[in-house]
DNA sequence: ACAAAGATCCGT
DNA sequence: CGGATCTTTGTA
């Protein structure tokens, strides 16, 4: 079962955590679907956040993101990679969750490569979308979530310190 | 209009 | 540890 906009349109630091264990599905157009269950996420959260792209106020690139939560927010790094983000909370109100892993392909350029993501899912709606959208998962007592810096963002000074990364890490024996 | 940096990854 | 590769953003 697909899940619907409620879920999203809450707080981004409600939503990430919750998002681990879930199915991102992903349709490809030779009709395949592929499931794989998120293990890494991150929380962006506000303007006033100095890691979030929605630092400088609403641009082009993130306009998305003041959208009502569901939306997808895909942008390109360094040229190459396409991160997969989707938009919390409610309207004008600047939040996304990164993708950072899904089971068996860690790092945020490596799962856009694998989804085959790129501009064209901008503004597309998780809820809503032919091609992706995400499923209850069927994560049981296996793994255990757990919390720390984000990555990737020291310009942030003390923002880069929120605990706002969350891993799925496996329980050992 | 220009320069600089970037929520990264891979090979050496 | 450096190169790839190009879009976005601040500054002038």
């Amino acid at each position: 079962m697909r899940i619907s906009k409620k879920f999203f349109t809450r707080d981004v630091l409600e939503v990430a955590p919750d998002l681990l264990g879930k199915f991102i599905c992903r349709k490809f157009k030779d009709g395949s679907i592929q499931r794989n269950f998120i293990v890494e996420v991150e929380a962006y959260r506000g303007e006033e956040d100095m890691a979030c792209h929605a630092r400088f106020g609403k641009t082009r690139r993130n306009q998305v993101m003041y959208e009502e939560g569901g939306k997808i927010y895909v942008y390109l790094i360094y040229g190459m990679y396409w991160m997969l983000n989707i938009v919390t909370g409610g309207k004008a109100d600047p939040q996304a969750v990164l993708i950072r892993g899904v089971e068996d392909l860690t790092g945020p350029g490596r799962v856009g490569k694998w989804l085959l993501l790129d501009k064209s899912f901008y503004g597309e709606d998780v809820t809503t979308s032919k091609r992706l959208w995400i499923e209850q998962g069927s994560i049981f007592g296996k793994f255990f979530v757990k919390q720390t810096s984000r990555i990737g963002v020291d310009y942030a000074g003390e923002w880069a310190k929120k605990p706002w990364r969350f891993v799925l890490v496996e329980r050992r024996k």
